[in-house]
DNA sequence: TGGGGCATTATGTCTAGACATATTAGCGAG
DNA sequence: CTCGCTAATATGTCTAGACATAATGCCCCA
C-alpha cells in the first residue's frame, strides 16, 4: 500500500503544506522508514527522487533539507519537427535552400572553438507543414565528420543524418528573439525587424564540435515546457 | 569499483558507439547484473536512470530498448531573477511601476480558466542589475488566493510573496518571441517593435489558477537551457 | 478462424542487513 | 587560539532474495 511514490508524496505535501518550510532539515531516513513502516532503502529512494526534482538538498552527515527556492527545474522535450507536424496531422516536408562550404562568421568559430580561417559546411533549409514554411534551419557543420563523399543532404535531413551516423557526447541549448532579416525574413513573409524565437543548440562528440544549429521559428510560435 | 554510475556509464557508451543501435531491444537485467559482475539491483538503477534521461524504453515483458530518437530532453535551471543577477556580480533592485485592481483580457482569463467578467490584480515590475532594466514583469494575480489586506508589493517582489506563501502543485511555462511596445519599449529603451524574448509562465495550486506572469528579458538576453 | 484466458517473462519494487563515504563536531596538541 | 586528527553520523550504495505487475504470446475452446 505505501510505495516509494506514495512516501514521495506525502513527504512533497508536507514541504507544500509549510509542515517542513525551506531551509528546514527534515527527519532522517531512519526516522522516516519507522513512521512510514517501510524500509530505509524505500524512504532513500523517494528522497532521491525528490532531491533530483530540486525539492530536497540531501548531504552526508548533515542530512535532508528543504530546498529554499522550490521547484526551479523545467524539462523541454526537445521536438524532432517531422514528429511534431505530423503529430498535428499536418504533412511534413523540408526544402534544402543552400548548401555550401564556407568561412564561417568570427561568432561561430568562437564559440566551436575551431580556427577562424577553416571553411565549414554551410546548410540552410526551410521546414514545411502542409506545404507552409513552419521553421528555419540554418546549420554550421563541421567538415573533419563528413565522410568523402558528403552525403546527399537534398533527400535526407541533415538532422537525420547526424542523429543515425554520430555519436554525440554533450551539447547545449539556448533560447533567444532575433529580428527577422534577408532569407529569414523572406521565407516566412514578414517584414524585416519582426520578432522571431531563435532556438540555438550546439553538439559536440567528446571535444571535437560537430554543429552549431540554428533554428528559427515562425512568427508567433511558442516553445512549451513542462515544470 | 563497478558501480551503478560506471554501469550507467557503459551502457551509454555502447548505446553511442552503436553496439546497441536505435530500436535495438538490449540484454535483459539479469544478463546484464551477469556480465558486470553486480546485483541485478545495481543495473536497474543504472538502467532506470539512463530511461528517466530518455536514451531508452523499457518495458515490462518485451524488456528495454534503445530509444530512436537519442537525447530529446533538456533541463532548465529556471533562476531567480535577484540569485542570477547577483551571482553576477552586479546589484539587484526592481522597482513596482503599477499595481491595481483590473479586468483582464480575455486571454488571459481563458488560459487560467476564470470568468471574464471577473478583476485581477495587476503587477507591473521592472528588475534591474546595477541599476540598468534586466526584465520587464507583467503579473495577473487571482485575487481570491490573496489575504485582506493586501500584501505591500512594492516592499517585498511578489515572485517572493507567492513562493514563501502559497503552496502551488503544478504549473506550465513557454518561451516566445514579441515585439517591445508601449511600456516595455520604454523600460528598456527601445524602439516598438524590437525583438524581445518572453516566458509565460502560469501557476496553479490544485485546480486553482494562482498566477499568470510573462517576464520579458532585455533585448538580446538567451536562456541557456543544459542537455 | 477468432477470441478469451492463462502461463511466461522482464521489469518494478521491497526488505534487511551491510559496508562506503562525505561531512561535521569535538578534542587535543602545539 | 588555531590547526589537524578522530569519532560520530546521515546519506549513498550494494547484495540476495522475494514478490508484484504489466505485457506478450500461446493454447485451447467455441
Amino acid at each position: 500500500m505505501t510505495g516509494w511514490e506514495d512516501i514521495r508524496a506525502e513527504v512533497l505535501r508536507r514541504i507544500r503544506a509549510r509542515d517542513w518550510p525551506p531551509g528546514q532539515v527534515i527527519p532522517g531516513e531512519e526516522a522516516l522508514a519507522q513512521e512510514f513502516g517501510v524500509a530505509r532503502a524505500t524512504v532513500n529512494r523517494a528522497l532521491t527522487a525528490l532531491a533530483e526534482a530540486g525539492f530536497l538538498e540531501r548531504r552526508r552527515k548533515s542530512g535532508t533539507r528543504v530546498a529554499e527556492t522550490p521547484v526551479r527545474r523545467a524539462t523541454l522535450d526537445i521536438p524532432i519537427l517531422r514528429h511534431e507536424i505530423e503529430a498535428q496531422g499536418r504533412a511534413y516536408a523540408f526544402r534544402l535552400l543552400d548548401h555550401r562550404l564556407m568561412l564561417p562568421p568570427l561568432a561561430v568559430t568562437t564559440r566551436l572553438g575551431l580556427a577562424p580561417d577553416q571553411p565549414m559546411l554551410w546548410l540552410e533549409t526551410v521546414h514545411l507543414a502542409d506545404g507552409h514554411p513552419h521553421a528555419h534551419e540554418a546549420r554550421w557543420l563541421n567538415p573533419a565528420l563528413l565522410p568523402d563523399p558528403c552525403p546527399d543532404f537534398s533527400a535526407l535531413s541533415a538532422n537525420e543524418w547526424l542523429v543515425r551516423t554520430l555519436a554525440f557526447t554533450a551539447g547545449d541549448l539556448a533560447f533567444l528573439a532575433e529580428a527577422a532579416e534577408g532569407r529569414v525574413a523572406e521565407v516566412f513573409g514578414v517584414t524585416a525587424g519582426a520578432a522571431l524565437l531563435v532556438m540555438e543548440r550546439t553538439t559536440w562528440s567528446g571535444d571535437q564540435p560537430i554543429t552549431l544549429l540554428r533554428l528559427t521559428h515562425a512568427p508567433g510560435h511558442r516553445v512549451q515546457m513542462m515544470v
